[in-house]
DNA sequence: CCCATGTCAGTATCACTGAAATAA
DNA sequence: CTTATTTCAGTGGTACTGACATGG
């Protein structure tokens, strides 16, 4: 079974009928579609998903951040947000605490829980970003933050 | 401790304190959540999904393509292209047919319907890839097709 | 008998829309 | 009253694991 590992990849994963655009889309979605199974593994193994934990890597270097600026932060809708936060809620990771200032706000902070998950390296997204960003050198991240910061836009015109 | 951190909110989507890594995170799961909502959007108002349009847009370019075959191009678990490939024939996109060699296998192709989804640009996922790439010039985009192939290559050591 | 191909059932997260509740 | 913030209900797609049917 482990024979059907691409016999011949350069005929099919980089195949030179699809084209410049069709073969970016096809890497592109490999990606989005590998950090959703990486998410979905870490979830199997240590009880959190991989937007979860970049929730919790963000609160523990900003606590205190409103529901709202969280959101945007993260490019997400609020109402997509709530659904996360109430997950990391229910396994006590994170605590919601009402702005003592304006009372429609929750502000957000880890719990100690919350902390030890925020340590974490091994299995997780991160660590195969890491390894990657190693392998490409610091001009090269630079660089490529830069592209994706490009895609990201045209991406965000695409309404 | 009365320290006003309301600097410029705006420098929350680009925040300096997240740190190299977790900045790329950020990035990453943006273009990947990006990726989701335009795949939605696309299903409300065209009727197939990012990752749908892409088996169209595949089979359009190589047709007679096995499930197994296309599980591997698109990185997909078996299981997973199940559940597509039946949406797909569901609404008489793609038609399988038993491969007259080997009886466990389908072979796929496209409806006449399915060929004018393969035409479609405006609005897709595609169409804000192509922008991204015209924007970045040639050389750019070969530069950052080697990059997105080596963030998969360490994504998917992350087992 | 054993392996390969593919489907099916069950489970969980994400992501929205649209409406509602609450507070400024 | 109007606006802002957040939650809630409902819908649908993706992605797996593990079990299974079927053909080579």
């Amino acid at each position: 079974m482990a024979e059907k590992r691409n016999a011949n990849p350069s005929s099919l994963g980089t195949s030179p009928h699809l084209g410049e655009v069709l073969e970016f889309m096809q890497l592109l979605w490999a990606v989005v579609h590998e950090m959703q199974s990486i998410s979905k593994r870490m979830h199997a193994q240590l009880g959190v998903t991989g937007p979860q934990r970049l929730v919790i890597r963000i609160l523990g270097r900003l606590p205190g951040l409103t529901a709202g600026q969280l959101a945007a932060v993260l490019h997400l809708h609020p109402s997509t947000l709530t659904g996360v936060l109430a997950r990391l809620e229910e396994k006590q990771i994170l605590e919601r605490r009402p702005d003592p200032v304006d009372g429609r706000r929750a502000i957000l902070f880890l719990t100690a829980a919350g902390r030890r998950f925020d340590a974490l390296r091994a299995g997780t997204v991160e660590h195969g970003v890491q390894r990657a960003l190693a392998r490409l050198g610091h001009s090269h991240t630079a660089t490529t933050r830069r592209t994706l910061r490009i895609l990201l836009e045209e991406l965000e015109r695409t309404s």
